[in-house]
DNA sequence: AAACTTAGTGTAAAAATTACACTTTGAAAA
DNA sequence: TTTTCAAAGTGTAATTTTTACACTAAGTTT
């Protein structure tokens, strides 16, 4: 196992969910793989170096897959991150020296971004992480090696795509209300986008179907759910088209 | 030199020309660092090897710097490309026998975009090229390793680029006329730009500012000529902006 | 002098964006 | 059972942006 895998190049992720209020992002404790008894509590993004004969974007869904059981995963590059000084920190380098082969070498990560509903999928500890939390995304605090420069990135690809495609429904039930939308794409946009206008602008958009479906249980008026029809998402974007 | 260079990891630069007429991309013919004699004359993106101490942009940097002499150069990452069969073609394995230590070995690379003036820079064979061509970019053809898809990852980044930023000033001589960044803009978009349109739009930025120099020598009238002004840039951008 | 080529200009219609406040409905609390 | 609370749901007018579109001006070449 160990020694299929390439020594020179990793993957991390950066997986966003969303419970309804606040965008998290998934940190795990470093932890060897090997159960080594390390004292490091240290947050980083769940990642792995990739194996000799692996694809990268499959070396993510790997990592992902042994978090979350989930097989087809939503994931996009973000890009490499290759600074010589990335795995110098001092509370790193205690960490790599036991668990490396070679704690000296130079590793490249390539970095990844994913979407999943924190609700469906129980995450459950890895083999390289034990412990495994979703943090609130504006809680974050420093992450172990350069993993805040890739959290940084990462949010920055994600608004991005928000522009362009309907990306966000990865985070919501099946069924949702335009409520749960709106706060979700305010979350991510970090602002204040008008409630009314974010309203009439997705359901112009013609691939939300309103269900007959109400929310229930909510001690308020109950919100009329919706679904994302990605066949007509599909045929729209065929064309140019600004999604938000 | 060859035992400081890291074989696992490779840049490779897309790095776009503009002539006033078409956007040109800048081919190597793919050569040994030592000038082993391999009959291949396959094209490729020019690139080399990272060095052990050296950061990703550094080394595309240094790739660039050897090719033309620039020091300081537009340079952007497109992403990490890794599938392992990137170097599995059979004449890119020929090659691959005849310079590497170790030619299965699997190399990742990280592709970066560039842009640069045709007109500035007088290109130079570098160690690991003997000849560097300007290819237009309608019509690269079948290009070596998995270079074809870097360049369309390429090609998209610079057209994402183009939208928010005033990225292409980068390809035009200092002074330039309207009509010269219109076609800049109109073959990098590769679409139908409205001329009117465009001009007023560039001009209501505010960062193009009117010099009193003419064209000279042109069998029409002579445009008026142009300068980008860079701080004016900075200063809008801090708000919202979309550029194009 | 005529022909050619690109430079340079304005407007009106349509579409998109923005700002903004009150009524409805169901559940929970009084 | 009434009141209160919290979010759902709805429309318009003003402004800005986008789009489509065609002729005259000026210098060079023939």
């Amino acid at each position: 196992m160990q020694s299929q895998s390439n020594p020179n190049v990793s993957v991390d992720c950066v997986v966003f969910g969303f419970d309804g209020a606040d965008l998290k992002v998934l940190l795990v404790e470093r932890e060897g793989r090997d159960n080594l008894n390390i004292a490091d509590d240290t947050l980083v993004l769940p990642g792995d170096l990739i194996n000799d004969k692996e694809d990268l974007a499959a070396a993510a869904s790997r990592v992902l897959q042994n978090l979350t059981g989930i097989q087809k995963i939503f994931l996009e590059q973000i890009g490499a991150f290759g600074s010589p000084h990335r795995l110098t920190k001092q509370k790193d380098r205690v960490w790599l020296e036991a668990i490396r082969l070679n704690p000296e070498a130079r590793v490249i990560t390539v970095g990844f971004f994913a979407l999943i509903n924190i609700k469906n999928y129980k995450i459950k500890p890895a083999g390289f992480a034990k412990h495994v939390i979703w943090e609130d995304y504006k809680s974050v605090g420093e992450l172990g090696f350069d993993h805040n420069e890739i959290l940084e990135a990462g949010i920055h690809k994600l608004r991005d795509r928000l522009y362009r495609e309907p990306v966000g429904f990865e985070l919501l039930p099946e069924r949702f209300s335009l409520h749960q939308l709106y706060t979700l794409y305010n979350e991510i946009m970090g602002g204040e986008i008008d409630r009314r206008n974010f309203r009439r602008r997705m359901l112009k958009t013609g691939f939300l179907k309103e269900t007959d479906e109400y929310q229930a249980g909510v001690p308020h008026k109950p919100a009329r759910l919706y679904e994302f029809v990605r066949e007509e998402f599909e045929n729209i974007s065929k064309n140019n088209f600004k999604f938000y």
